[in-house]
DNA sequence: TTCCTTATTGAAAATTCTTTTCAATTAGAA
DNA sequence: TTCTAATTGAAAAGAATTTTCAATAAGGAA
C-alpha cells in the first residue's frame, strides 16, 4: 500500500496511530467499527486512545484510504480502499467483507434514472450481501454459526 | 397506504404514535432521523416521546415498511418503503431523497460477482447519489444553497 | 545529529445517540 | 362497557462520538 506516500504528499505525519490502524485493516477480512479497532490494537499491546482512532479514521476516510460498510446487523465498520472503482460484498453470517471490483454494470441504471427523476447522478454506493463460501452450507451440525 | 392493514393483520395496535410517524413521513421528502421525527412531531403539538420515535422506527423497519438511508454527510435518516423492488437517489445538497423501481439492472453484475467471489448474493444495498432538479442549477447568487 | 515548530496524541469531560426498565395508559377484542 | 395485554412515556442506563487542552513526537531546518 502506498499509504505512506499519500500521507505525506498531503502534509499529514506518519504516525503510530496511524500506521498500526492501516497495518490492522490490511490484514482485517471483516469491516471493523473504532472500537473493534481499539479492542484489538490493545490487545496487541498498543495504548493508543479510542479518541485517535476516531480522528485517524476520519483522516483516511476523507483521503479515500478507507470507506465505511453499512451491514444493517451492524454497526458501521471500516474497511481499506484500494485504488480504482469498487465495491464490497459482505456475508450475512460471519460477516467477511470482500471488494470487487466494478464495471460499467450499472451505467445504464444510471441513465434511466437521470431521465426518469431530473436528477444529476455524481455517486452511488453498492453493497451486496449474502454467503460466503465457507457459510454457504451449513456446518456439520447444520447450522448457520 | 396500506399500513393500518400490515399493522393490524400482524396483531400490531394502531396507536397513535405509528400513525403520527408514517404520517410525517408520508409528505416528508428527505429521509429523516429520529430526532428529527420527534422534533417535528412536537411541533405539530403532539408530546410523543423520542423513545417511542425509535421503538415505532424499529417496527417499521420489521415490517418492511421504511428503510434507512445512508446519507455519507448525514446520519442515517428513515423513509417510508413503497411495495415492491425500490432503490432510492438522494440529493448531495439539500438531501431530497426520491425512490426509484428497480430494474434488473444489476442481475449481471451479481452473477458475475458470485462467479468471481464464490459468495452466494442475497441482497443489495444500491443508493444514487447526486443534485437534484433544483439544485443542479446555482441560484441566483451563483451558490449552491 | 540536534533543535524547533507545530501537528498529533491521550485523557477527561461533554455531548449525542440508543436501549432498558417499569409503572401508567389505552387499543381493541369480548 | 369491561378487561387485558400491548404500548407508551419518563427516567435512567449504556454506547457512541466529539470537544478540549496540555503533553508528546514527527520531521524539517540548522
Ligand atoms: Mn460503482
Ligand atoms: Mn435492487
Ligand atoms: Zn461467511
Ligand atoms: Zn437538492
Amino acid at each position: 500500500m502506498n499509504y505512506k506516500a499519500i500521507l505525506s504528499q498531503k502534509g499529514y505525519r506518519l504516525s503510530a496511530p496511524r500506521k498500526q490502524i492501516i497495518e490492522l485493516l490490511e490484514v482485517a477480512d471483516v469491516a471493523l467499527s473504532p472500537q473493534q479497532i481499539h479492542n484489538q490494537l490493545q490487545q496487541n499491546g498498543s495504548a493508543l486512545g479510542l479518541v485517535s482512532v476516531y480522528r485517524t479514521l476520519g483522516l483516511l476516510t476523507e483521503l479515500g484510504l478507507v470507506t465505511i460498510l453499512y451491514d444493517p446487523q451492524l454497526n458501521p465498520g471500516y474497511v481499506l480502499r484500494t485504488q480504482g472503482h469498487h465495491h464490497h460484498i459482505v456475508c450475512q453470517n460471519c460477516h467477511k467483507a470482500l471488494e470487487f471490483p466494478a464495471t460499467n454494470d450499472i451505467d445504464s441504471l444510471v441513465e434511466r434514472v437521470e431521465k426518469q427523476t431530473s436528477f444529476q447522478v455524481r455517486d452511488h454506493l453498492l453493497q451486496l450481501f449474502g454467503l460466503c463460501p465457507d457459510c454457504k452450507q451449513p456446518d456439520s451440525k447444520g447450522v448457520l454459526s
